[in-house]
DNA sequence: ATGGCTGCTTTGAGCAGA
């Protein structure tokens, strides 16, 4: 099974490139981050049309997750948000059960900065997914958390870490709050297959930074130990960030055996 | 380099992303 997921920044103005790479990429399920779309208007039937069934979890403007998966696979047990969450509350996490494989698609604040409130905001919103994942599920059982995490765990992880020492995405306080989620047992799925450097997954629009290749690796795929001992390779695709007015993230595709 | 791109929004300047 290939399980895939790609921060889109927006599926309706990506449907054009997301339907090509899904052609392409053939990934058996594809988890979205910033959908950017109430449920309503979501392109359901275009992604039908190009065989994936959608469950989704989205809101008008901002943020906005899905879990889609090929026809004839079944999409079950879907769970919308977090146990901790407001009634109004940002819509940032969805799960399911796919294939007998727990699939958690989560979209991380952003943070913005470390003056801002949405800083804490990020903290205390690591804080409630990893109580989250600690109520619901067992490091024993094959769970894999997938998504745009906004964090960058090692220097290793940034093309200019100098630049970007102590800024929001690299503090130790947001890595902390990832690490817990390892610690509680989950592995870094890209690093066991591609310790080398020079890897991200998102790059700034600006100062053309993709030409550069001055990224981030902020998108991950945290695997318990016994789906990783399935998992034969993790992969960056950096072909859709090539396109003209991509998403800025690349999607990170997961081969399990 | 506090700009620089891009997508969104009661359509156009401001917010948000990272």
């Amino acid at each position: 099974m290939r399980i895939a997921s790609w921060n889109v920044n927006s599926v309706r103005s990506r449907m054009e490139q997301l339907t090509a790479w899904l052609a392409r990429a053939a990934p058996d399920v594809i988890c979205m981050q910033e959908t950017k779309v109430e449920d309503a208007l979501f392109p359901v039937q275009a992604l039908e049309e190009v065989g994936y069934k959608c469950a989704i979890f989205g809101q008008k403007s901002y943020n906005g997750v899905c879990i889609g998966a090929r026809f004839g696979l079944a999409i079950e047990d879907v769970k919308r948000g977090l146990d901790s969450d407001e009634p109004d509350a940002q819509r940032r996490v969805i799960a399911a059960t796919i294939e007998g494989v727990r699939i958690v698609n989560v979209y991380v604040p952003n943070g913005e900065a470390l003056d801002s409130p949405k800083y804490p905001f990020k903290l205390d919103w690591l804080s409630r997914f990893h109580a989250e994942i600690a109520t619901h599920y067992k490091p024993e059982q094959e769970l894999m958390i997938c998504g745009d995490f906004n964090v960058a765990l090692e220097t290793v992880d940034i093309a200019e870490p100098k630049r970007w020492e102590g800024q929001v995405l690299c503090t130790e306080a947001e890595r902390a709050g990832v690490r817990k989620l390892l610690d509680w047992g989950l592995v870094d799925a890209f690093r066991q297959h591609h310790p080398e450097p020079g890897l991200y997954s998102w790059w700034d629009y600006r100062m053309a930074a993709f030409a550069k290749n001055k990224g981030l690796r902020i998108d991950l795929a945290l695997l318990t130990k016994a789906l990783a001992a399935r998992c034969a390779d993790v992969t960056i695709d950096k072909r859709p960030r090539e396109l003209n007015r991509p998403s800025d993230h690349a999607p990170v595709v997961v081969e399990v055996k």
